[in-house]
DNA sequence: AGAGATACCTGGGAGC
DNA sequence: TGCTCCCAGGTATCTC
């Protein structure tokens, strides 16, 4: 499932290989996916040059030398693929963009999750309008334990939840919320005001190690995600809490807990986690 | 206002 | 084997 080490390694991906070149038709073979698709009848994101494929939180934001942006989400099983326009189009291969080297990007998203979204920048490389609420990239020098601390002040709800809302940083998703968590000795259900500042320091810490650890492995495939080329994300092997109830704590043996947390499966270890 | 619950969707796995 | 049921996930929206 796609959070942000797997949406960095598709981001930079496509850029590799759409940069400098444009759409010359978009096909879409459903009109709603999550949102209804805006894409039908929208000459100005044809033939305009792909300036840059990058990366904001969750989002991929195609940027058009017109000023116009694609910005796509992959929800939990969304994937895009390059390939050449004669190959046969997948089941849930739900909108294929026609690049003028003959090559398509198509969308797979078959529960539907992801959306696509159009918007104008207004600038080169501007943050898109809707993407304005959102929090700090946990891997810049923003996402500190200060800037952590002083956002978790008198939040009375869990510190899982707190991590995982992208208005105060993004790309946290399930999993990693999960590793970093255990890896920094905190309970998810600990009260996010509570954290002293060394618990903020431990856990920012944690994010950015697990993050750029599942970057490196190419992503993590519990069982959907795929890389652009197809293959699995290595980073499942280095889980050691996630999805692990019941088996043995792998610093001190005790069994790992399973609970639900803001409507989510949560793994830790009541011993090693405070 | 802040926090929690829920809807959205479908493939895959578990259980019978 | 084949059926049904439940679960997974991020985001938006609702309710309390």
């Amino acid at each position: 499932m796609p959070e942000l080490p797997e949406v960095e390694t598709v981001a930079s991906a496509l850029n590799l290989s759409m940069s400098g070149h444009c759409f010359t038709r978009i096909e879409t073979f459903i009109d709603v996916i999550r949102y209804p698709l805006e894409l039908k009848d929208r000459p100005e994101l044809l033939n305009s040059i792909i300036l840059k494929v990058r990366r904001r939180g969750r989002y991929i934001i195609i940027e058009l030398e017109n000023l116009n942006a694609i910005i796509i989400h992959l929800g939990m099983s969304g994937s895009i693929r390059i390939v050449e326009a004669s190959e046969p189009r997948k089941k849930h291969e739900h909108v294929l963009f026609h690049l003028d080297d003959g090559m398509t990007m198509r969308f797979d998203c078959p529960r539907r999750f992801g959306f696509i979204k159009t918007c104008r920048l207004a600038a080169p490389d501007a943050e898109p309008n809707m993407l304005q609420e959102l929090g700090v990239e946990p891997l810049s020098d923003d996402f500190s334990a200060k800037f952590l601390k002083k956002q978790l002040e008198n939040k009375t709800g869990k510190i899982k939840n707190a991590i995982m809302d992208n208005r105060i940083v993004v790309g946290v998703g399930n999993i990693y919320a999960a590793e970093s968590l255990y890896m920094s000795g905190i309970r998810p259900d600990r009260a996010a005001g509570t954290l002293s500042l060394a618990e903020c320091r431990k856990l920012v810490d944690a994010v950015k190690i697990i993050l750029r650890k599942a970057i490196e492995a190419g992503g993590t495939t519990v069982s959907d995600y795929r890389q652009v080329d197809g293959s699995e994300g290595k980073f499942v092997r280095q889980l050691k809490v996630y999805g692990k109830d019941g088996e043995q704590c792998p610093e001190c043996g005790k069994i790992i807990s399973k609970s639900v947390i803001g409507g989510r499966s949560s793994f830790f270890c009541t011993k090693c986690q405070k």
